[in-house]
RNA sequence: GGGCUCGUAGAUCAGUGGUAGAUCGUUCCCUUGGCAGGGGAAAGGCCGCGGGUUCGAAUCCCGCCGAGUCCA
């Protein structure tokens, strides 16, 4: 068992003279050039050092340090790729926002799977980091968008030949490093103050020796040599307690912020005025933020210290800031009154960044996914804007940044933001209220407002504590928010684990060559010959394996192929094909017989109509990008043979007129009778040429992917299409209806399934006419005029059945004595509307009525009885009703049931002069 | 994708199994030279949809549709 120690003795080191030194003060092991020199040079146990004196000969720009970085490596031989989205989730599944540059190479490039785009890059990567959000603006250096600048050099062993993607040595250690030195000196730093420490770096089952470059307080990169992976009987031990062993692939991965080296470069108090001093300056000047030159002088002082300001490290902001406030002499109250509105712009300027970034990449706000964290900075935005008394639009705010990143789709951006700003604004108000009057109630008892209702109203409602809090103390109501309240929220959400994964395939599949899948070459024929390789007997028929197959297996969101498979002797039938790993498996009713010759022919109604289903849903998806914006991107689908449906991220719904030019885009499209071809590209090429937006339905492994071009759109796809669009004739957008916030689902048939669409649409209209004896065209007109005379019969009918009750009160029944007070006991067969109309008179008339009916199949009673009689309604209702077999009960005054037993009714009626008595007397 | 909350008059919301309500808005009448205001009256409800339990459901249960929110 070994650690890393040994990795870190580069000859580099040696040549340079440097020596590797124990930090006294955090134990850290590092090397420098100095020998005199003894801390790490990091924060907590070095404060910054820069602030006020540059690091570097000039003051750069963010972009003219990106300019810098990039060329610099490109000079030393490496290629500059563009960067990709900040959508991590466009080319893989397991993350949602971009965080490091290696993420654009995983897992694909890193495992040697895929070849990276060019061997060894660089990169500026914007990144998104939410885990930093509580430190933005605080710490004086943490942002939560940022470019991470990058090298990155891909090796594969010698021994192993070419078994991957790349193979052979790039560079590795000591070029790494050495790379990092020449950047630090043509930009003019002190090579002397630099300390690289060393940091083994662990995670997502990797591992590595990694170093950190310090150079005055700041950490300015991270150098890490991804070599290890997870292994049980590996044979070094990391700090996660782990064992690892060393891998077939080793991958050079940095990462240099550049928003850190701009940072340096300038010398700034903050971060935040080195990257975006206009923006800041525009957020000082809207919000009134002016400050004297001796607080200014303060200002400038305590950002030397803010790097101890770290939520993540230290446990108590407040006493980490008395402690500044100590160390500059000043009262703590005073100091934070001068920081926290600049904090709150500092954020604001970096979150707008942010937002310009996430919807720049056409992310659409929603409540899952990328979409919800978009929405949830966004938000926070908008409490800070409104907390520091910016009052520009947000979207203005948003806008500034999104036109100095150059994106193009800006009037998108502004749109969608409003509409959140605007939802947002509702969300409050309905909270708001809810607060209100919650708060009024607490505030007559006198009780604090309980914490369950708190948890409830974030949770539920979306309404902040301090919100809540504001609100109660306006109303005269106590809150308490306890310490632990987002623990309180967590441990709300049940966190029970999801049993994924069913039992993977345990048949000896991989004995079995690769099926010839025949069924790209000629996407229109439904016949071929194969032979049957093997055959699994499964509970409910067989999986047949043929060496070669027209039939196209579930994929993509296109449907298998059914049909038959013929020997001479039998036919069975095709009822299911799946992809497993290379092998196709045919699902089938019976045995054809190992060994045997057959013909296979496919269902090819089906399977025209599935291929119509499949051009048509590129061609509505490239139609509703036209039609609702470029950030229009398929968020899933479904093809079938009588219709299919597409998701897209829309940020609204989609209006009737939307969904009616969708459509006639589409249409013309499909007149124009446009070929649709495919193509192998590479993927690298295809990706630079097309960008991301190529991958609307999944991402595809290996080095060549498969294209369909359609007119101007091309997507990689695996599905079968037909080859014009004219041969789909029509397509019919049958609805849209939102599927989840963010998402709107598009349905629609093309061809002949759109016609059959119609005519049951038609079908239904017709039969709705035949109903009302209209013309279809008058059904609505119509169906209108019978709903409100419908509603004005019910009106009336309940005035005649008022009218009726008093008459039949007035008509009387038989009266008796029960005490003081007479009661009519009556048999009105009649619906319980109406007895209980009648009893209404007749207590005005100050009797009490028992009223029974056996209308309806059923008995029903009902009891009233006058203020100031001694008669509980309900027990005489209770009583009555259990002699038919039922129940009954309600106020005293007035009382109603009944039961089933119609027979007993006249029986129950007749015994009411009793019980009435009997009641009245107990 | 999962959890939670909510669908009642045009709007905002009460209504914990027994005759569907309040406030605002709307319309009309009165008060005024006119307006603001005040007084009085009226209209306006498939209680989201569909099942179930019950003598009886806005109310309880199940499913669906819709809105919102938190989390991954």
């Amino acid at each position: 068992m070994s650690d890393l120690t040994a990795e870190y003795r580069l000859d580099y080191f040696e040549e340079e003279g440097f020596s590797r030194r124990e930090c006294p003060s955090c134990g850290d092991h590092f090397w420098t050039r100095d020998a005199e020199r003894e801390l790490c040079g990091e924060p907590p146990c070095e404060d910054y050092s820069f602030v006020g004196e540059p690091g570097f000969d000039g003051a750069y720009t963010l972009e003219e340090m990106r300019e810098a970085f990039l060329s610099y490596f490109e000079a030393n031989g490496h290629e500059r790729i563009e960067p990709y989205p900040v959508a991590a989730n466009r080319w893989r599944d397991d993350v949602l926002l971009t965080q490091a540059s290696i993420y654009d190479f995983q897992p694909l490039v890193t495992s040697g799977k895929t070849p990276p785009p060019a061997n060894p890059l660089t990169v500026s990567q914007p990144c998104i980091r939410m885990q930093d959000i509580d430190n933005v603006g605080k710490t004086g250096r943490h942002t939560m968008a940022f470019e991470m600048m990058a090298h990155h050099a891909f090796n594969a062993r010698e021994e192993v030949g070419d078994e991957y993607a790349y193979s052979g040595e790039v560079y590795w250690k000591d070029e790494t490093v050495r790379l990092c030195d020449g950047l630090f000196e043509e930009l003019g730093a002190n090579l002397e103050e630099i300390t690289y420490i060393e940091d083994p770096w662990v995670g997502g089952g990797n591992a590595g020796p990694a170093i950190e470059v310090i150079y005055r307080g700041a950490e300015l990169a991270t150098l890490v040599f991804m070599s290890l992976e997870r292994d049980p009987d590996g044979e070094y031990e990391l700090k996660d307690g782990n064992t690892y062993s060393e891998m077939d692939t080793y991958v050079v991965d940095t990462g240099y912020g550049l928003e850190r080296w701009t940072w340096m470069s300038q010398g700034t108090p903050t971060v935040y005025e080195a990257i975006y001093p206009d923006a800041i300056e525009f957020l000082k000047d809207n919000a009134g933020v002016d400050l004297g030159e001796e607080e200014a002088e303060l200002v400038r002082r305590a950002s030397t210290l803010a790097g101890r300001l770290d939520i993540d490290e230290v446990e108590d902001v407040e006493a980490a800031r008395d402690t500044i406030a100590d160390r500059l002499d000043v009262d703590a109250a005073e100091l934070t009154a001068l920081l926290e509105p600049l904090e709150d712009i500092y954020a604001i300027a970096d979150h707008c960044r942010t937002l310009a970034y996430m919807f720049g990449d056409e992310i659409v706000p929603s409540n899952v996914g990328t979409g919800y964290l978009a929405r949830m900075v966004l938000r926070r935005t908008k409490r800070l804007v409104d907390e520091v008394g910016v009052d520009a639009p947000l979207d203005e705010l948003v806008d500034m940044q999104a036109e100095r990143l150059g994106y193009e789709n800006r009037d998108t951006i502004r749109d969608m933001v409003r509409t959140e700003v605007e939802q947002y604004r509702e969300t409050l108000e309905r909270g708001g209220r809810k607060v209100e009057t919650l708060a009024d109630e607490y505030a007559g008892t006198g009780d604090p407002i309980p914490v369950e209702e708190l948890i409830e109203l974030y949770d539920s409602h979306g309404i902040q504590p301090d919100m809540v809090e504001e609100i109660a103390a306006e109303r005269g109501a106590a809150v308490e928010v306890p310490d632990d309240f987002y623990g309180l929220v967590a441990s709300r959400h049940d966190t029970a684990g999801e049993i994924d994964d069913a039992g993977a395939a345990d048949e000896p599949l991989a004995d079995l060559p690769e099926t010839e899948r025949l069924y790209y070459e000629a996407q229109d024929r439904t016949e071929f010959e194969a032979v049957v390789l093997d055959v699994f007997e499964r509970e409910e028929g067989y999986d047949v394996v043929l060496d070669q197959t027209m039939f196209y297996p579930e994929g993509g969101g296109q449907p298998a192929d059914r049909g038959t498979l013929s020997t001479d002797d039998t036919t069975v039938e095709v009822t299911d094909v799946q992809l497993e790993g290379d092998v196709v498996l045919h699902r089938t009713d019976d045995d054809p017989g190992k060994g045997e010759f057959v013909t296979g022919q496919i269902d090819g109604q089906r399977r025209r109509r599935l291929m119509r289903h499949h051009t048509a849903t590129h061609i509505v998806g490239h139609a509703a990008r036209q039609v609702l914006g470029e950030h229009v991107r398929q968020a899933g689908a479904r093809k079938g043979p009588e219709s299919s449906r597409l998701d897209v991220a829309h940020y609204d719904r989609v209006t009737r007129e939307q969904a009616t030019e969708i459509e006639r885009v589409a249409n013309a499209m499909v007149r124009r009778n446009l070929p649709v071809r495919q193509e192998w590209p590479d993927r690298h090429d295809a990706e630079s040429e097309h960008g991301f937006d190529l991958y609307q339905g999944g991402i595809p492994p290996g080095e060549q992917i498969r294209l369909i071009r359609v007119g101007d759109d091309v997507q990689a796809c695996g599905g079968t299409h037909v080859s014009r669009t004219g041969d789909l004739g029509t397509i019919k957008l049958l609805n849209t209806e939102p599927v989840q916030d963010g998402v709107e689902r598009l349905v629609f048939a093309a061809g002949d399934a759109a016609l059959d669409a119609t005519h049951r649409t038609e079908d239904a209209l017709y039969d709705a006419a035949d109903v009302l004896s209209v013309d279809p065209q008058e059904v609505p007109e119509t169906a209108e005029r019978f709903f409100t005379e419908w509603k004005q019969r019910g009106k009336t009918i309940d005035r005649l059945k008022e009218e009726l009750a008093e008459l039949r009160a007035g008509a009387g029944g038989e009266e008796v004595a029960v005490g003081d007070a007479t009661a009519v006991v009556q048999r009105m067969d009649a619906d319980t509307d109406e007895l209980r109309a009648t009893a209404n008179a007749h207590v005005d008339d100050g009797r009490i009525a028992v009223l029974g009916s056996g209308a309806g199949g059923a008995a029903t009673f009902v009891v009233g009885v006058p203020d100031g009689v001694g008669v509980n309604a309900g027990e005489v209702v209770g009583e009555l009703a259990g002699r038919v077999g039922g129940g009954g009960g309600g106020p005293p005054d007035f009382a109603q049931g009944g039961g089933p037993d119609v027979d007993a009714l006249d029986d129950a009626l007749a015994a009411a002069p009793d019980v009435l008595r009997r009641t009245s007397e107990a």
